[in-house]
DNA sequence: CTGAAAGCGCTAACAC
DNA sequence: GTGTTAGCGCTTTCAG
């Protein structure tokens, strides 16, 4: 067997309850004793067992993450690593530890949850909310468990800590961008409408046109997957209208890049016969022939900051609700058409 | 509290131990008590405390990985994920949770390292083995604990349990490859010595040549960093030479994107004044311009593998070292010339 | 086939 | 300040 705290509490001839206030820092014990104590510890190269402290305390230092299933799209997009990045760097920074599962179907999901929550494993959870894991969310709720959502829960939005953009306003914008360089006829082309951030971007689009006074044309907004093929679907849908837009706003670089590809297939030059305007700003879109332009909206930093929540509200119980934004900016590169 | 097995023993009139029997579906209990139990079990919503079960019975069910610390290029090269995803996928199969840290420097990986395993919060450990992590490696085998390295260990390579590809193969293939195009001027441009990966490699390329009576020249080897700033400037290094390579060989995609982008900025053009192959084919290599001919080394697969190895060793202490190879493919596009 | 009881290694009252 | 003593919730001998 491993070394205990007892071992250490008999080397250093103190009760092991003195061994664990030396290792959590208690202010009450006295300089001598806690030199004693480490200098015991060192010398057995004690390390504690985390299964029994968490289950003595019921906490577990490491928050946990659904992922998506292995063979999902999600895995493809370069989203995923990054947000992932940050999510670890604001556990790190606070030693905090990550616990992954995935789950296919959204029954396993909520299966994997349970497993974790009801199992102890972790003291909190991120929801990389790209369904809406309704049964997911009102479970922890239920359970008064921490978590947080990466991106706009479809309900209870006041009620539920979560770290997103500012999805109207961002689009709004890049639809002016369009609109500032004389476009007038833009597509939109998003993903599912049960994702609130299609239903955010869309409204933003909306906005913008209105404020400019240019009719809305359903046959210019279009929901597709959050992949390549999506893009391309999109565009042949659009190149087969009768009046074809000069523009487009794509709410996913991926996307986009089928978007490019296919128009290029078509013969159709960008952007001197159409612009495009993307989201997310990966690696990706400055690789791009020609390089997007897409709004950088901070992958990194919504990972970071949801870990940070977390471990706020998992560290005090009753840290107020939040609705942390993060901002975004768009990146000018070269798919789209200097104003005439 | 929660509900414990206890309870769930009171409720179906048996002890606690009959319970445990149950879920662990012990075969010497009658099937009427192990009914009775479960109906007990459903009825008051009950699920295991991990923790008490890890702490009693010494195992997690967890594989742990570390991860390259997160201000790292890994993490931007589309590798990560789909390691990951591999790593995933086999372990969901087998009901295997993961559990990830991150370390900075090398010194903090040992840490993380040590955390884990004597604290006991995983059963076994996959090293990415993107630096030769010695004192990681020498403290595992030292403490015996069941570990498996993705790509190839530099020391104790038969008494270590790896995955990888044959890249020596791998490589001399893909030197051949252009040799068979015609070229007989190829530059090998690699990462690392240190890293394994870049000594199997280069010992393909020097292979290949040497088959193919080439003499080898040591201004057409070089090394870099995995990222694309290391092909732009190995690509400056070449073209600068006065005998100009006609090929190149790059060990991964985003290098060999640098150097398409810097090869384009001086003008030069792939595939009609020099051919590129690299390797990894991912999804990059396809979107690039020219599309790269590259090796896919199968990375999904890699992941795959190594946590089906690392279960099988977990769960049977004496299973072999193994070797596990994954096989590998050159994808054929647009970047090399057509053998004249 | 099932029950009783002793841990697994740690924390947290409660004493002193 | 430090020791004593119960647990945390589960598994696992050992009995029967």
């Amino acid at each position: 067997m491993a070394v205990t705290i007892k071992d250490v509490a008999r080397l250093a001839n103190v009760a092991p309850s003195t061994v664990s206030r030396v290792i959590a820092n208690s202010p009450r014990i006295s300089e001598e004793t806690k030199r004693k104590v480490k200098k015991a510890m060192e010398e057995l190269r004690y390390h504690p067992n985390l299964n029994a402290r968490s289950l003595a305390s019921q906490s577990t230092q490491t928050i946990g993450i659904v992922m998506p299933s292995s063979g999902d799209a999600v895995f493809q997009n370069p989203f995923f690593p990054s947000v992932l990045q940050g999510i670890s760097e604001g556990a790190r920074e606070k030693n905090y530890a990550l616990h992954m599962t995935t789950g296919k179907l959204e029954k396993e999901t909520l299966e994997a949850v349970i497993h974790m929550v009801q199992g102890k494993r972790v003291d909190g959870l991120i929801l990389l909310n790209s369904k809406v894991e309704d049964k997911v969310i009102s479970y922890l709720r239920k359970m008064d468990f921490p978590f947080v959502i990466i991106g706009k829960p479809s309900k209870h939005v006041e009620e539920i800590t979560h770290v997103d953009n500012d999805n109207v306003r961002a689009m709004r914008e890049a639809t002016e961008y369009l609109i500032d360089h004389g476009h007038r006829d833009i597509a939109f082309i998003g993903g599912s409408l049960e994702l609130m951030v299609t239903v955010d971007r869309l409204h933003g689009y909306k906005q913008a046109l209105k404020n400019a006074n240019i009719p809305i044309k359903n046959e210019y907004i279009l929901h597709e997957e959050f992949r390549r093929e999506g893009g391309q679907e999109a565009v042949s849908e659009l190149m087969a209208l009768a009046q074809r837009p000069t523009s487009l706003v794509v709410v996913d670089d991926f996307m986009a890049l089928g978007v490019l590809s296919t128009l290029n297939e078509l013969g159709i030059k960008v952007p001197e016969e159409i612009s495009v305007v993307s989201f997310n700003n990966v690696l990706l879109a400055e690789l791009s022939n020609p390089p997007l332009t897409s709004v950088d909206i901070n992958i990194f930093g919504l990972g970071y900051q949801a870990s940070k929540s977390l471990i706020q509200k998992i560290e005090n119980n009753n840290e107020p609700t939040k609705r942390i934004i993060i901002s975004h900016k768009l990146v000018e590169r070269l798919s789209c058409s200097e104003p005439s």
